[in-house]
DNA sequence: CTGAAAGCGCTAACAA
DNA sequence: TTGTTAGCGCTTTCAG
């Protein structure tokens, strides 16, 4: 392996100048010219590995998610890979697997690896602590999700927004029993997706003039909580029919789990768009479903661009308040919500 | 940041035997605990960095792949992992986006952070160069695809057999006219597979005594070849049902070209069992096809798993000759190729 | 079994 | 502008 000590002697020059040369530093031009010259020769690439032990800054952000297979993240994570190219820096894929156990794991591995920054989509909103991290002074972004009392950057979608606005469009085509497959408890957006839908179920049955303490239990009773995978989606939905008085209509809190919901659906010899089915987070290959699916759309991609910002803005020491960005939803309606049969 | 010698004060105890605490180094059982406990104490985890420096080997491995939203690569990727975690490495995952200059720039990277081996399905099969890495003695593993020339071990998947199979089962459910929507002509991945459909077809055909003449014919006509990618199966597809004589069942020769085939089916009125379906590797999202897609399974996991394996018996100096696994397909039948109607 | 000491390859003061 | 020098934190001989 060639160093940067090899260039300096074929160049007649300090290794300090070839640091230079590499790095930005005032060189003469025709030295920095006999320098590239010899690394070229010598086929010479800098060893970040003693550059990052020098420097105390690596050039790898971590980006840990809980679940690779989730088309989701995998946007997320070209979002975040396109923004870290910009600065040179490259991105560790970092899967927790939703397990908080395998998460510190990770975190404990970019601190060793002295890593620039991480980014985290946390597994648990109470049990993901970030605090090791930032005690050291470790940049840190949290999206998607934020963990309960971290001090860090954050990037979120407005999820109580979104939930809000799948119900009241379900309403408005008409469907009377609206349900919801909500996420796993404790998880900060199954929580902000569940509240959006409440908010939305109530007006809509306010707004039909149902006694105020009916409204309680139509929730509790149309409300179920899944896992976020498929499976789960498809249980809740098979309980949800088996109701003495079922829905007409469901609202998915994710993507993988209106997968399940349809399969249930489909076995139960319903679909939409006389059963609505409205699903958080586009489906992935949607063009197999029909009708075509509405769908909150999360601005997936985004989410990991702007969280790479935030995170390269720490990583250079700019020192700003605590950010935390919302970004909006979409309601893209499609035909599954077309409204239930006259 | 506490280091080792702040844990070796604390424990008042050299650096050495701190660091040979840590890495199974010989030290009587009463000073190691002194170690252990300041070493909690004091929160110290060792820095990897330095270690890699100072051992000239790091404890990441590269993983490459061409599409990072492509579910058999993350199916690969998550093999790798697993594998990897035993050993305490972990993987940087890239993203080469089927760029060969990605991937290069991917390659000076898993160099210059001294890697300790890289697992690469390479963008290209002439143009990916490896022997950057193999000639300064990087351990490399080539997975899915081998590029030409490259002395490394691969880990490989048997696609003649997997077509070959994948025919012959159509025929025995009584499907006569089987057409083919093979992959891009000069991909090697494609041309084993359409070479097993042929050899598949041509046994088939002969039992039932067409003439070899014939056999030709009836070959050429109905083979179109797609782009393995979502649009060119529906087109493909489109122009097989528009013969004079349209087939009765397809092989398709990958998941993405399977769902635009299905899209077209579904628009010309015909869809499965009656007409019969079979795609070469799992359809994402599977459960959203009535009825259930006959498919010739991957090995994803299982190619990351194995590749992982032989970089970790290179990584330790294992000296074996290079090898090339390769990896069975498996047909798994479900209700898509039932046969056609009587 | 333990400690002292010498670097791994690079960068950042500091002098020249 | 350039070179000299002193480490970053760790592992690993080599003596003791």
């Amino acid at each position: 392996m060639t160093t940067i000590n090899d260039v300096a002697r074929a160049a007649g020059v300090s290794p300090a100048t070839v640091s230079r040369v590499f790095n930005g530093g005032r060189v003469t031009p025709e030295r920095a010219e006999r320098v590239r010259r010899a690394a070229e020769e010598l086929g010479f690439a800098p060893n970040r590995v003693a550059r990052s032990l020098r420097t105390q800054r690596g050039s790898v952000i971590g980006l840990v998610i809980p679940d690779i297979e989730n088309p989701f993240f995998t946007s997320l994570a070209r979002g975040v890979e396109d923004a870290a190219q910009q600065t040179n820096l490259s991105v560790v894929l970092c899967n927790s697997d939703g397990e908080v156990d395998k998460e510190r794991r990770y975190l404990s591995i970019a601190l060793a690896e002295h890593m620039a920054g991480v980014i985290v989509a946390a597994a648990s909103r109470d049990r993901t602590d970030l605090s090791a991290l930032t005690d050291r002074g470790m940049p840190v972004v949290a999206v998607d999700r934020r963990p309960r009392g971290a001090s860090v950057d954050a990037v979120l979608v407005d999820n109580m927004h979104g939930g809000e606005a799948a119900t009241e469009h379900l309403a408005a085509r008409g469907y009377r029993r609206i349900a919801c497959i909500a996420g796993p408890p404790g998880v900060s957006t199954a929580e902000e997706r569940l509240a959006g839908y409440r908010d939305g179920l109530r007006a809509a049955l306010r707004a039909r003039d149902v006694p105020e303490d009916e409204i309680d239990d139509v929730l509790a009773t149309l409300t179920r909580h899944g896992d976020y995978r498929v499976e789960g989606g498809r249980a809740a939905m098979a309980e949800l029919l088996a109701l003495p008085e079922p829905p007409d209509a469901v609202f998915v809190a994710n993507n993988l789990m209106t997968v399940g919901a349809l399969q249930a659906l489909r076995e139960a010899g319903l679909g939409p768009p006389d059963f609505g089915v409205l699903s958080f987070g586009d489906v992935p290959w949607a063009p197999l479903i029909t009708p075509s699916l509405t769908a909150v759309e999360l601005p997936s991609y985004d989410l990991g661009w702007t969280a790479a910002g935030l995170l390269q803005d720490r990583i250079a020491g700019r020192k700003k308040p605590l950010q935390t960005v919302v970004l909006r939803t979409a309601l893209r309606v499609r035909d599954s919500t077309a409204g239930p049969r006259r």
